[in-house]
DNA sequence: TGATTTTCCCCTTTTATTCGCCCACAATAG
DNA sequence: CTATTGTGGGCGAATAAAAGGGGAAAATCA
């Protein structure tokens, strides 16, 4: 049973009494609360909340109102949709944590970027001189330009995908090198290779 | 049974008057929304919804419409909040993507926790052998217990914050171990340190 | 006994419903 | 090819009921 405006201010204005007060309000503090000089129109809107079952009551206790666990939830559930972390500032090994200017926050969206993304979990250690490890997740956006310096994953024949950075050599050849001084760059003819995605970030999640 | 354009029009419209009043809207609210002069189209628009089952009402109740399990479902699946990202796969240099068993998706959450999580940028390389560099975000979660080993930020006697490694030694002292060669380990009393935050991820954004 | 809650009867405002009529467009019967 | 019919969309006005509100007295706690 949904609730009609007045009667979700009606509502609104106990929640926030009880939140303040830690006691629930008498129907003159409701009344005052909502400027409405009848005691009977209270108890009219506290008997259809309590129908609709919004909250309950003990008959004839004075300040017996509770709040249902459903309107809570409610409550609650309307809030959260989307995870935002507070940026309070720089961190530098040894001085101080340098305050942001403003209120800054963080989601998900700083990092996916707008477009068509997906990720992929990083195996192996052939970019970790570039600090992407085995286990890092990437993100990573479908395109259909890349620049040189670029960190893309590759198709490379048809059959073998790999993380690397991008550069176009003289010869219609792409060099893919890897971020590692153990690996060896590989060259390929720009017709045998397809740009699956370039690199928009990196996430690490420890423990 | 499908919808016209009109009537879908209408059905998003009491769906976003409901997220944003909590209540849902009367008629002649509808009418001013949708820039319609006679609450009877309202009405006729409401009457073929209820019909093809995407509403209910109650007659002659006010503000008592009800959207339907089935139309609520629909939009979420096709409104994603943007904070998902599928995980396709985990790629290795030189194979194939190893596609992902089930359909997994990432979101921030998982790289948040559920505590109290702040974030922090980077700032130096007193961590680059973990691979956390300059201009990295960093997730942190406050916590009153830290194990040997975690990567911590700590306040050192009140005024000097850092991220570094945490490892108690002997003697009520705490080591504070940077990744990196060209830096020693700051050996400090347990009393001059507080612990601000325990690492929970890094996130590196490129370009 | 005093502070509250409940009830009864009345009024006003808001809201939903109904009825008749209009137009545009597409499909279809003649 | 034109006339007819059906359907979605829309307008205004009249009507009736629900929702909102009031005063005062009765009934209950505590």
């Amino acid at each position: 049973m949904a609730l009609t405006k007045r009667q979700k201010q009606v509502l609104d204005f106990i929640a926030n009494f009880v939140d303040e007060h830690q006691y629930c309000p008498s129907y003159e503090e409701i009344a005052r609360g909502l400027d409405l000089a009848s005691l009977a129109t209270v108890h009219k809107h506290i008997s259809v909340l309590e129908a609709k079952n919004y909250l309950k009551r003990g008959f004839n206790q004075s300040r017996s109102i509770e709040l249902s666990a459903r309107y809570l939830q409610e409550q609650r559930r309307s809030k959260p949709p989307m995870r935002e972390i507070p940026l309070l500032g720089r961190i530098a090994a040894g001085s101080p944590v340098e305050s942001v200017e403003q209120r800054e926050v963080l989601n998900f969206a700083d990092f996916a970027g707008s477009g068509d993304t997906f990720a992929l979990e990083v195996r192996g250690n052939s970019m970790i001189d570039d600090h992407i490890c085995d286990g890092d997740m990437i993100l990573l956006e479908r395109v259909t330009e890349v620049r040189d310096g670029d960190i893309v994953v590759a198709l490379i024949a048809g059959c073998e995908t790999t993380l690397k950075r991008f550069y176009r050599e003289p010869g219609d050849t792409i060099r893919l090198q890897p971020a590692n001084s153990a690996l060896k760059p590989i060259l390929v003819p720009v017709r045998d290779i397809q740009i699956q995605g370039r690199l928009l970030a990196v996430l690490r999640k420890y423990k």
